[in-house]
DNA sequence: CTCGGTGCAAAGGGTTTGCATACAT
DNA sequence: ATGTATGCAAACCCTTTGCACCGAG
């Protein structure tokens, strides 16, 4: 599930332009189009393909993470590898990191039922801070 | 976000039978492709838009449930409509359901950032029991 | 009789892939 | 030189939609 071979791997300039991208990113959790737009500021021949294989590759190298799992199902990209659960703006769809501290609530229940829990993926929705100032 | 007018809704027998298929599902966790299947038994010209239509009806009637954060995007129904928490074999691809109980963990923390935390979803991964005693 | 639901098929969007070429090693 | 990564475009998958017909109320 993480990378297994280092490989034969080339660090071209497209790989080195699609990681700064995401890691310059913030708190923004950009979508792959998102990142295709930025890199291609400075690589206007860039493909979209490219961009996602470049994505794919990162992520299974540990090097950014991915955002699977949100409720409209998009594919979003972190600079933060390590796992850690979000909380999403139901007004402004902002995506804010939260501290990877405390196990998900379910973990005893999870234990009880004879399962063993390796990961989890959490997101709280709401509204945010700066949108509950704005109402 | 819920059933907003009853309004003029007919009861047909594909939306009948949609809905008798996704609660004889049991723990499966259905995709619409399955239920479509399942529908397809009593009903053979059914099409594959009707069942997404109903399916879309029942949720949002609160009449089943859906689950859209599991880690490889699929979305998949459930006989259950509150809210609740899910354990993921990541090696037979089960879906359990958990006890809704505990609120979530980063809940804390994002009430602490300012954040108005009003609902959330939780997936945990690991290996089932079933599983295990395989191994 | 009405108009909401259905079947069919085509459109959509987001992501992946095949292929010839370009380029990092 | 060698073979990986790229650009392009087509293919894919899953879900949604448009439209004419059907059938529940």
């Amino acid at each position: 599930m993480a990378a297994e071979r280092a490989e034969a791997r080339r660090t071209t300039r497209q790989l080195a332009l699609v990681l700064a991208a995401v890691q310059a990113s913030g708190t923004e959790h950009p979508t792959a189009e998102r990142v295709f737009a930025r890199v291609r500021r400075d690589l206007p021949r860039i493909s979209l393909g490219t961009v996602y294989r470049n994505l794919q590759r990162l992520v299974s190298d540990g090097r950014i993470g991915a955002l699977a799992h949100l409720r409209d199902r998009s594919l979003r990209y972190d600079p933060t590898a390590p796992a850690h659960d979000h909380f999403v703006c139901e007004a402004c769809g902002h995506i804010d990191d939260l501290p990877a501290g405390t196990p998900p609530g379910g973990l005893a229940a999870a234990e009880h039922a004879g399962h063993a829990v390796t990961s989890h993926a959490l997101v709280l929705y709401g509204c945010c801070r700066t949108c509950r100032a704005r109402a």
